[in-house]
DNA sequence: CGCGCCGTAGAAAGCGCTTTCTACGGCGAT
DNA sequence: ATCGCCGTAGAAAGCGCTTTCTACGGCGCG
């Protein structure tokens, strides 16, 4: 049926281990051998078989990368960030080539069962290592599970790597290396730029009230507004609504706060793409962006600047951020100290934020 | 160090045999004997060792999705769509549980060698099945090359799937279905819309020439063109210009038309994305949409309909083009007549196009 | 000149599963 | 009552690799 590995050491005239070695290079072959062997894999049109490979070694080439929602560019940029540094270039057929990798992305689509059943498939593929991005749910019972799942990965030599997720407060020696973003740090930062503005009626549409993302970017948000002693119930809760992080979220969360409070002159969007749908409904408003109504959004998404107006927003750098979680899964890059290494958020300021309307 | 089926069987007083049987569930097991080694199977917090599985059963659980471009939602949604019907939920974590696939998604970039370079990575793994998504470059080396590689990906039993994606020229019989797009018929009519409206001299924001899906969209486009009698060499060339799939295309684009061509009245794009570059360079040109020049976009991504103006544009049934692919790569949908089946596109006409401007 | 070491290659024992083939009761049929 | 069949379970032979352990020349050294 299909080619195997004595069928190349037949043809090269050696032993099925030295097959084995040459494909590997973790052993000494002679030159000469080496060639045979290689001839004989390519004129055969040889593939190893993963399957047995990774039996025999007990460990594969297979990394998985968790993401909540594949068609969210905030992942996909840092999915195909990890996959980069993978570095699928092999060149020969064989898929050998030291150390590359099959990076593969599987799809969460955000809830915790099917994040715990993708741990559990990738932990029976015994994958070389596991990279979860994004956000989790805010509870206790789906975190402990997940972090004893990974304490279980790590066990058995998967290398396990947090980006822009918070670290395991369960079994922090799980993973490897955590690398958080700095959402309290930017949402501080988004806010205290709306109040400078002069801003003092400020809606926020934040993202699912269960995500540890949407808490700590609105505890952010709370902070700047308690420094500029607007604390309280209104700013604490009455212009805060939640929602999913769509377009759509966006929209109806702005009429909802346009009804709440009609006064309203700025709204902060859980992320770029619910300040899209916040524009939306504030332009069916009749009200102008940035004259009538500041929007703000989060992360820095490349169609943020081009948005009309160009998007008010706080950069994530996804793109290395990803690039830095995939050296660490792969062992290229040393662990930053405490295995914590929080991911700096960056205010970017750009046309959908002015001063309110004075009066 | 980790546990095995006969760990599991020694608890369970049975051989391991038995155990496999209870968890691949294709053999006649007694209910109190099932009940016993499902209980051991959960005591020992046992996890199939998917290598040693593979091997043996010489297949494997792993379905891949190749994507020219994860972080466009374009690839993102069909993704998506494909690892929904892969129905990842097997409840007790054992991941077992009739069928159920670890479908991953690989990044390729677009470029061909990584593209043969997965499917090596997946033919490595055995994998159960590929779905291949997205257009190709339009070289036939490297589609005899692809063309070859799942040949023998078929042979050895995966199944291959191909959706948004041209048949196979080589071995068409190495896949199980292909889901071409209807690229040239959605160029046709959307280029048919704005000669309707009107418009004589229409610019073209191309994709890389050498894509099959720009190939087809723009012979779309120039049979309209020739149905209404404008051919020749203006049409055909002069006002084409090509770039990536990317917002800066279609700026750089529609800069680059407007240069050679003032008197535009009307832009085809790429695809939604490229649109709206097109759109940002209008606007920076004092033009307004659609009132000066007509812009009109392809897919209708969910962005699109929100974009200011709302962009005319093709709908492709993306998400149940990729629900049906997943369905034919996991043999749950028989695959249509002569394992072709195009998807229709649609016109969606929004506010981007109107009547040119008289005079 | 002989001893041991180094560099290179082979033999063979698994890795943890699946699956065929065999075994063994208990049942209906003859 | 005996035969054979069905339903269920075990034994054991691999699946195709990796890797340890062993083997064997040729070399430098004593």
């Amino acid at each position: 049926m299909s080619v195997t590995l004595s069928d190349v050491a037949n043809r090269a005239k050696v032993s099925p281990a030295t097959v084995s070695r040459v494909l590997n290079g973790n052993y000494p072959v002679a030159a000469a051998t080496r060639e045979r062997v290689l001839r004989a894999v390519d004129e055969l049109d040889y593939v190893l078989n993963g399957p047995a490979s990774a039996l025999a070694a007990s460990t594969s080439d297979l990394v998985g990368i968790l993401v909540n929602d594949i068609a969210d560019p905030f992942f996909g940029i840092m999915a195909s960030a990890v996959q980069a540094e993978m570095g699928c270039q092999d060149g020969d057929g064989t898929g050998r080539a030291g150390g590359e990798k099959l990076a593969v992305v599987c799809n969460t689509g955000g809830a915790p069962d099917r994040e715990l059943t993708y741990l559990t498939l990738l932990q029976r593929q015994r994958a070389a290592a596991v990279v979860l991005t994004g956000d989790t749910v805010d509870d206790p019972a789906h975190a402990a599970a997940v972090a004893a799942k990974l304490a279980r990965l790590a066990e058995a030599g998967t290398r396990v790597v947090l980006c822009g997720r918070p670290p395991l407060t369960a079994h922090p020696d799980a993973v490897l290396a955590a690398l958080p973003f700095d959402n309290r740090g930017g949402g501080r930062a988004l806010t205290s730029h709306l109040l400078e503005l002069g801003h003092r009626s400020i809606g926020h549409v934040a993202g699912p009230a269960e995500r540890t993302t949407t808490r700590h970017r609105l505890e952010g948000h709370r902070e700047a507004l308690a420094a500029a002693g607007l604390g309280g119930d209104r700013a604490g809760g009455g212009l805060t609504v939640h929602g999913p992080y769509d377009r759509r979220s966006g929209y109806e969360g702005a009429r909802e706060l346009l009804r709440r409070e009609p006064g309203l002159t700025a709204v902060v969007a859980a992320n770029d793409t619910v300040a899209l749908g916040v524009c939306a409904a504030l332009r069916e408003a009749g009200l102008r962006i940035p004259q009538d109504v500041s929007v703000a959004g989060f992360d820095d998404l490349p169609f943020s600047a081009d948005a009309v107006p160009a998007l008010t927003t706080v950069r994530l750098p996804l793109q290395a951020a990803g690039a830095r979680a995939g050296r660490l899964a792969l062992g290229t890059e040393k662990p930053p100290p405490g295995r914590v290494a929080e991911i700096a958020a960056e205010l970017v300021v750009r046309d959908s934020t002015g001063a309110p309307r004075t009066g």
